[in-house]
DNA sequence: AGTACGAGCGCG
DNA sequence: GCGCTCGTACTT
C-alpha cells in the first residue's frame, strides 16, 4: 500500500503538519508528490498537498485519499523545498507557504451541501420546505431560511439527510470551437466537384482547408473568410468539417504585435559587466551580483543578452520587476526580443488570465516569464537565471504571510539551479550594496549612460525662502517660470508629488479640533469626490461636516497637499496646459495607467501629474523637465530608512527627464535643501550616500550592521496588550544571546487599528541562532490566547514598515 | 479552522 | 434524568 504524506489546507498551529494517507489502488499510478488532492479531515473534506509518496506509515488505520485534483503536480520538488524554508525563516505555516506559490484560481473553494435521501414526506414538518422538490440543497439555504438546526441534526441522526463536503477548485478554462477537416485532401477536392455553383461560400472554406489542412479557431476561419457559422454548419453536414472544443488561453497581449528587436551593441562598460554574468550561466555556477547602473546606462539590454545566453542554453528566465514599473514599455522590451516564449505575471491580470500564464509556465510552453513579487515562484524546472530589476523596491517584501523576501527566495533558488541571480539598481538597497562591497555579492558598476549622455542638471529650491519672499503657493519661482518655457516650446513635464506624510486632514480652523477615525490612531482622509471623510485603514466613513464637531464653527476645512489639489492649483497658474493627473484615483480601472501614458505619451497631454507610481520606468522623448513638488515630505517619517527611500525616489524621478535628443532639467523643491540625502541626489551621488548613511545606521544599530525581527502584539485591550508585550520581551531578553538587543514593548507608531492596541518589540541581531526557535515558543505560549482570546501577534523578519 | 464531545448546570 | 451551553481536544 502506498502513503502520501499530505499537508491540508487548515492554516492553524495544530495542523501544521503532514498527515499521512492511504493511496487507494485506482490512484496508484496518478499520484504525484506536488499535486492536490481532497482528502477527508475530521468530519469534512479539505483539499491539500502531497509532500510525499511513501510505503510506510506508523499509524494503524488510514483514511483512503478522496480525490485527485490535478493530473500533473502544481508544486515541483524544488517548490516543495523552498516551501519548507519558508516555513523556517517566516515563522509561517507550510499551507500558506505553498498557497502563496500557487495562481489564486488554484486555491480550493469549499462548499456544504444537505443531501434528502428519504421521501420528502417522511421529513419533519420543519424541514419539508427546505428542499421544495430538490433533492440536494446548499448548506447556507438552513440559515437563510431559519430552519432550527436542532431539527437538522434529528434528521441527520436519523439517516433521513446526509451533509457532502465539497472541494472545488475556482480553476476555469476558457474553451473555444476550432474546424478542421473531416476527410482527407483528395476527398475534399472530390467533393468540391459536386458542389453547386451557387455555393460560393463553402466552395471558399474547402479550398481553404485543402490549402493549410490543419485545424483553424473557428472565429478566425469566420473572419478570414468573410463567412457565417451556418456555412460551416452546412460543410458538417456533408462530413467534410468537424469541429472539436480546444482548451484556450486568455492572452492578455492577444492583441499586439511586438516588431523582434535584435540585440544592441554593447558599450565597453556594458561589455564588462555582462562577462562575468555570461561566464557564471556558462559554468552552471550560483553567483549574486549586483548590477548597479545608472539610470539610462542600459541594464535592461544586458537582462536581455543574458537571458538569450540563457535560452541558448535550452534553460530558462524569471525577470522580476516592481509592480508598479511593469508597464506596457517594460514588457514590450521582452516580448519584442523573445517573442511567445514570454509569459507576463502581474497583478492587473484577471485571475484567470493569470492561470493561464501560469500554466504556459507549467507545461514549459514559455522559457521567459516577467513579473512582479510572485513571479519568482514561476514552476521553471531549468532556471538558467534569475534577474531582480530596482532590487531595492520594497514591493519585492511581501507584507502579508508568508512575509518572504522575494531577493532571499531568488537566490535559494539560485543555489538550487546552480544559476546566477543579478540585483540590478542605480541605487542598490544599503543591506545589497554593503554585500557587494563585502564581496558576498559581485559588484558589476556601469557608471555611464548609453551615448554618454550626462544625467540632468538639478536645481534645489530653498521653499522656506520663497515663502519669505512671499510666495504662498505651492510652485516656486523658478518651477513656474521653467513649466511655462517648456509649455510655450511644446515639450512635456513630469510633476511628482509625493503624498506619503501629506494626506489631506480636516482640521478646524477656530479650535484646532482635527478629524479621526474613532477606531484608529489616525486622521481621516478627505475625499473631495464623494464630499466624504474615510479612514485609511478601517473601513469607517462619514459625510463631510460642515460644522467642526466639537465648537460648532463653519470654518472647518481640509487640509494637506494631495494631487488632486495640485492639479487644481496647476491648472489655475497654467490654464492653457493639459494635464494628465495619476494616482491611485485615476488608475483604479482596469487599464487606466496604461491608457493614461498613452495618452501623454502621444503628446496629447502637457503635463503629467502623480504620485509613487510615475517614478519608475517612463521613458517619454519629449519630457524636458521633471519637478519634485516636496522632496521632504518622506524625510521625516519615523522610519530608519526615510533617507535611503528619498534618496531612491529622487534619484528615479530626476531619471525621467531628458532620456533622448533633448536636454532634460530636474527642479527639486524642499525645505530642508542642506539635508545630506537632497544635496547628493542632487549630485548623483550614491558612494557618498552609501557612506554618509551607513555612519548612521551603525552609530543606531540599524540594518545592514544588525538585523532586526520586529514581533507585534494586538489586542482591543490596551491593558493586556502592554502585559502580553512585557512577557514577551521578557521571555526574549532571558533567552537570547547578550550579542542581542531586544527593544521595547514599544506603542506602535499607530498604536490603535480598527479598534485594537497595538505594541511592539524590536529585536537586533547579528548572528542568533535561538531567535527563531525562541520566538516559537512565544507564539506557543499565546497560541490558546490568540486561538480564543482575540489576541494577535505578528512576526516580521527584516521589516520594511515598522508601523 | 471546524467540529464533536464531555463537563457542568438548570429544570422537572 | 434530560437538555442546553461552553470549553477543549482532535483531525492521518
Amino acid at each position: 500500500m502506498k502513503i502520501a504524506r499530505v499537508i491540508v489546507d487548515v492554516p492553524a498551529f495544530q495542523t501544521d503538519r503532514p498527515f499521512d494517507y492511504e493511496i487507494p489502488e485506482k490512484f496508484e499510478h496518478m499520484i504525484e508528490k506536488g499535486m492536490r488532492v481532497i482528502v477527508p479531515f475530521g468530519p469534512r473534506k479539505v483539499m491539500g498537498f502531497v509532500l510525499e509518496v511513501a510505503d510506510q506509515t506508523d499509524l494503524k488505520h488510514l483514511k483512503p485519499i478522496d480525490d485527485v485534483m490535478d493530473l500533473t503536480p502544481v508544486l515541483t520538488g524544488e517548490l516543495i523545498e523552498l516551501g519548507k524554508w519558508i516555513r523556517e525563516q517566516t515563522l509561517s505555516f507550510h499551507i500558506t507557504a505553498y498557497q502563496v506559490m500557487l495562481p489564486q484560481a488554484l486555491k480550493a473553494k469549499y462548499e456544504k451541501e444537505l443531501e434528502c435521501l428519504a421521501l420528502e414526506e417522511e421529513l419533519s414538518d420543519e424541514l419539508k420546505p427546505l428542499f421544495a422538490g430538490r433533492s440536494v440543497i446548499p448548506f447556507a439555504e438552513i440559515q437563510e431560511k431559519q430552519i432550527p438546526y436542532r431539527k437538522v441534526q434529528e434528521a441527520i441522526k436519523d439517516g433521513l439527510v446526509e451533509v457532502h463536503y465539497i472541494v472545488k477548485s475556482k480553476e476555469t478554462r476558457k474553451k473555444s470551437t476550432w474546424v478542421k477537416p473531416a476527410k482527407d485532401l483528395h476527398q475534399l477536392e472530390e467533393a468540391l466537384e459536386d458542389f453547386s455553383p451557387a455555393a460560393k461560400k463553402q466552395r471558399a472554406i474547402v479550398e481553404f482547408f485543402i490549402e493549410h489542412k490543419d485545424a483553424i479557431p473557428l472565429k478566425q476561419l469566420l473572419d478570414t473568410l468573410h463567412t457565417t457559422r451556418q456555412t460551416v454548419q452546412q460543410l458538417m453536414k456533408k462530413g467534410l468539417l468537424q469541429t472539436f472544443k480546444k482548451d484556450e488561453y486568455r492572452d492578455p497581449y492577444n492583441n499586439r504585435e511586438f516588431i523582434q528587436t535584435k540585440p544592441k551593441e554593447l558599450t565597453g562598460e556594458q561589455k564588462q559587466a555582462i562577462k562575468p554574468i555570461e561566464e557564471s550561466i556558462v559554468n552552471e555556477k550560483h553567483d549574486v551580483f549586483l548590477l548597479h547602473g545608472v539610470t539610462g546606462s542600459g541594464k535592461t539590454e544586458i537582462y536581455l543578452q543574458t537571458i538569450e545566453k540563457v535560452l541558448k542554453k535550452g534553460k530558462e528566465a524569471i525577470v522580476l520587476v516592481p509592480e508598479i514599473a511593469l508597464t506596457p514599455q517594460m514588457v514590450q522590451r521582452f516580448k519584442s526580443r523573445f517573442g511567445a516564449d514570454v509569459a507576463v505575471m502581474h497583478s492587473g491580470l484577471s485571475p484567470g488570465e493569470k492561470l493561464d500564464e501560469w500554466r504556459k509556465i507549467q507545461r514549459q510552453e514559455v522559457k521567459v516569464v516577467v513579473g512582479a513579487r510572485s513571479a519568482i515562484f514561476a514552476p521553471f524546472q531549468n532556471l538558467g537565471i534569475i534577474i531582480i530589476d530596482e532590487e531595492h523596491e520594497s514591493s519585492y517584501k511581501q507584507e502579508d504571510n508568508p512575509k518572504y523576501h522575494a531577493r532571499d527566495v531568488a537566490v535559494f533558488r539560485g543555489q538550487y539551479h546552480r544559476c546566477p541571480v543579478v540585483l540590478g539598481s542605480a541605487t542598490p538597497a544599503l543591506e545589497t550594496y554593503a554585500r557587494a562591497k563585502k564581496g558576498v555579492y559581485r559588484l558589476l558598476t556601469l557608471s555611464r549612460r548609453i551615448n554618454n549622455q550626462s544625467m540632468p542638471e538639478v536645481e534645489i529650491v530653498d521653499m522656506r525662502e520663497e515663502l519669505h519672499r512671499g510666495n504662498r503657493s505651492m510652485f516656486s519661482r523658478s518651477l513656474q517660470e521653467k513649466i511655462q518655457e517648456r509649455l510655450s516650446r511644446k515639450e512635456q513635464i513630469v510633476l511628482f508629488l509625493n503624498r506619503r506624510g501629506y494626506s489631506t486632514f480636516v482640521i478646524c480652523r477656530d479650535c484646532g479640533h482635527t478629524l479621526q477615525c474613532p477606531h484608529c490612531d489616525i486622521s481621516l482622509t478627505y475625499h473631495r469626490k464623494q464630499e466624504r471623510l474615510k479612514c485609511h485603514y478601517c473601513s469607517y466613513e462619514i459625510p463631510m461636516p460642515g460644522r467642526c464637531p466639537e465648537c460648532y464653527s463653519d470654518t472647518i476645512r481640509y487640509f494637506g497637499t494631495g494631487t488632486q489639489k495640485v492639479e487644481e492649483a496647476l491648472q489655475l497658474t497654467f490654464p492653457e496646459a493639459r494635464i494628465i493627473r495619476m494616482d491611485v484615483d485615476t488608475t483604479r480601472n482596469k487599464g487606466a495607467h496604461e491608457r493614461l501614458l498613452a495618452e501623454f505619451g502621444h503628446r496629447r497631454a502637457d503635463i503629467l501629474l502623480g504620485t509613487q507610481m510615475i517614478a519608475k520606468g517612463l521613458d517619454f522623448e519629449h519630457v524636458t523637465l521633471v519637478g519634485v513638488l516636496a522632496a521632504d515630505s518622506m524625510l521625516h517619517l519615523p522610519d530608519f530608512r526615510s533617507a535611503e527611500k528619498t534618496f531612491q525616489l529622487l534619484t528615479q524621478v530626476s531619471g525621467r527627464a531628458g532620456r533622448h535628443e533633448l536636454p532634460g532639467e530636474v527642479l527639486i523643491q524642499t525645505y530642508t535643501p542642506e539635508h545630506y540625502t537632497v544635496e547628493l541626489a542632487s549630485k548623483y551621488d550614491y558612494e557618498q550616500f552609501f557612506y554618509k548613511e551607513m555612519q548612521i545606521r551603525k552609530k543606531f544599530q540599524y540594518p545592514p550592521y544588525y538585523y532586526l525581527a520586529l514581533i507585534t502584539v494586538s489586542h482591543p485591550n490596551q491593558i493586556y496588550t502592554i502585559e502580553v508585550a512585557q512577557r514577551m520581551a521578557k521571555m526574549l531578553n532571558s533567552r537570547l544571546s547578550g550579542q542581542s538587543k531586544v527593544l521595547g514593548p514599544t506603542p506602535s507608531p499607530l498604536l490603535r487599528i480598527k479598534d485594537r492596541y497595538r505594541y511592539q518589540c524590536m529585536v537586533k541581531y547579528k548572528v542568533e541562532s535561538k531567535l527563531q526557535m525562541t520566538i516559537k515558543r512565544i507564539l506557543q505560549v499565546y497560541e490558546e490566547d490568540m486561538q480564543k482570546n482575540d489576541l494577535q501577534i505578528v512576526v516580521d523578519f527584516q521589516p520594511y514598515h515598522l508601523m
